[in-house]
DNA sequence: TCTAATTCTTGGAGCGCTCTAACTATGACG
DNA sequence: CGTCATAGTTAGAGCGCTCCAAGAATTAGA
């Protein structure tokens, strides 16, 4: 399992260890007859640089750290997607962390990443400010779905709130009056949207009509939600669920207790996941835009890595994905209404 | 960012950094007093083992990396947490790459893990058997849910026609004659699933009720398999798809068809992912022992690792799971019927 | 008290690579 | 032909850590 080395490139091909570095590092100034020469070496040996030893020496990595907060949040992987395409262009190399949907899950993989020396670190969902607060003490960092504010970190994210807004004039467009929230509790961005709902409502002329009721991104927490929404006295037409996980467990209830979706309900979800694009779904929803986040997040961290210090965040702008789930109200005059 | 060095440490301890790095890596034989003294200086200084240099030494970098297929396949993020915990109980660092759905993208992750001189890689799902002939050239490498033979390299996956053989007794015992499957084409395991299929209607006397058509993993496939088996001169009351989300593309055309899961048909998936879980779906589907895979996968690259050379290969036992999508048929007797 | 065995501790030579400083060709120019 | 640039190449000192060989300290035994 022994790798071939530099040294051993270097005198098959009958120059110096330091003439095999810069061919290796693309460095201008080396004959193209002596480029050629370390080359065919290099191949017929089946050399491939050690990144640990290039970087002990250089003290840096070329590489950046990105800590998913789930694997199993699909939202993330059209994150990560949108991130790899922006790495792969700066040809910058991408190491993956799990963070097990966990503080301590979370902190381990930045610890691995420091102990790797990475130069930057992605935090996708993290749930801790204590990590990400220690890990940019020693790497730069950028988080990305969370707004917390810190002079050592940037962020990247969505404007919950418009996005939000987007659902709520969408629905109100429809003739919608009785637009209710089932609100994300602690998850990344659900203060937000459940804050851009209630002030689009009033905008609109619907604060009478605000009607919230707790949820957590899950199933579960969506269709408990929606129990409790259409068991109440003067039920919802359209419900807004805080993701789209939490508006399949809407649907799941609605299905269940006997309401079409959407004659007699309209749904919406965020973030516009697989799940929501699947056609037995088909939920209307809230798109975040996963490759300009991702770009971004490389490039902020790409600038911080260059000496910039003063903190930066990018609010990316969020659209409306119309689907079947949505439609005008059944009975288009609310008794209820102005 | 400058990170203080194991040097630093030594000084302010007051000792030789030979002493230091045995702290470091928990080694017998150091006095208590002394390992206070070291942990006390290091906790000050904020010291952090540099596993660049730490490795470069020692020439094992105590990690692996898991090359996932496909960040968007729950299933393969099933398979990490069960990988990742048999990591965490091993001490074993583990790095994710992403090979984002492409041969190139595996390889691009491997060659990556390469360079960083990993000790040994666990390609999820992968696709293409040069690359991880080539990966097995330098590190320990053990594929999961593939079933390629190699002397090279250890395989993980579960049993998948022994998994088909659950789902078509499932069904038979319900009283289902003509059960139709929708193949996964390349995918993995798939082909194994369809001869499982296969076998066991024939062992059940269902042969002359076997029904194949054509899918590959996606709901799309999933989808137009079914029209294609719906419009079929004998549809069948029973539909085995070669994975959860092709399950859920028969879901949605049946649905739209105005057939009722499972009333009119029982559908099946493979892969007990997420979403087949997702009470809004709730599928009868295969469970693939992600947890024991994982574990095993972690235990072959380790034996490998410490040299051991035959390849081995580990077949793990599924499990059905039944939920609301599968039920006696409506017309128990088959008017086709043998 | 002396010796042998055992437990702790340390010096220092690498691990494979980068990078500075310096050296050697090679040309251009007057 | 001598003088300078400039291009091309190289020696060698680290980067932070591990680990062997060997020395120092402690304990046990006689």
């Amino acid at each position: 399992m022994s790798q071939p080395t530099m040294q051993q490139v270097a005198e098959r091909a009958g120059v110096s260890t330091a003439l095999v570095s810069l061919v290796m590092r693309d460095a201008p100034n080396v004959s193209d007859y002596r480029r050629e020469l370390v080359l065919a070496a290099a191949d017929e040996l089946g050399y491939r640089p050690n990144v640990l030893a290039r970087n002990l020496a250089s003290r840096r990595t070329n590489t950046f750290g990105i800590v998913l907060n789930d694997f199993h949040n699909l939202f993330f992987a059209e994150v990560a997607d949108g991130i790899q395409a922006a790495a792969d262009e700066a040809g910058i190399r991408l190491l993956y962390g799990n963070g097990k949907h966990s503080v301590a899950g979370e902190a381990e993989a930045v610890e691995t990443f420091l102990q790797f020396r990475v130069d930057g670190i992605i935090l996708a969902g993290s749930l801790d400010v204590d990590t990400m607060e220690k890990a940019a003490r020693s790497a730069a960092v950028v988080v990305v779905g969370r707004t917390e504010q810190s002079k050592s970190v940037d962020t990247v994210n969505t404007d919950d709130a418009a996005g939000a807004a987007l659902v709520v004039n969408h629905l109100a467009n429809l003739g919608h009056r009785r637009i209710a929230h089932i609100d994300g509790g602690s998850g990344a961005g659900a203060a937000e949207r459940s804050f851009g709902y209630q002030t689009t409502m009033k905008e609109r002329g619907l604060g009478d009509h605000i009607q919230i009721v707790a949820g957590d991104y899950t199933e579960a927490g969506g269709m408990s939600g929606t129990e409790a929404l259409m068991s109440s006295a003067m039920p919802p037409t359209a419900i807004f669920a805080s993701n789209d996980l939490g508006a399949v467990g809407a649907m799941d209830h609605l299905v269940d207790a006997g309401y079409r979706v959407p004659h007699d309900v309209s749904l919406v979800g965020f973030d516009n996941t697989a799940l929501a694009a699947m056609s037995y779904v088909s939920l209307t929803t809230v798109n975040q835009p996963a490759d300009d986040l991702g770009a971004m997040a490389i490039r902020l961290v790409r600038e911080r890595v260059d000496g910039r210090v003063e903190p930066h965040q990018y609010v990316g702008a969020p659209s409306l994905v119309v689907r079947t789930s949505t439609a005008a109200p059944a009975i288009a005059t609310d008794p209820n209404g102005a």
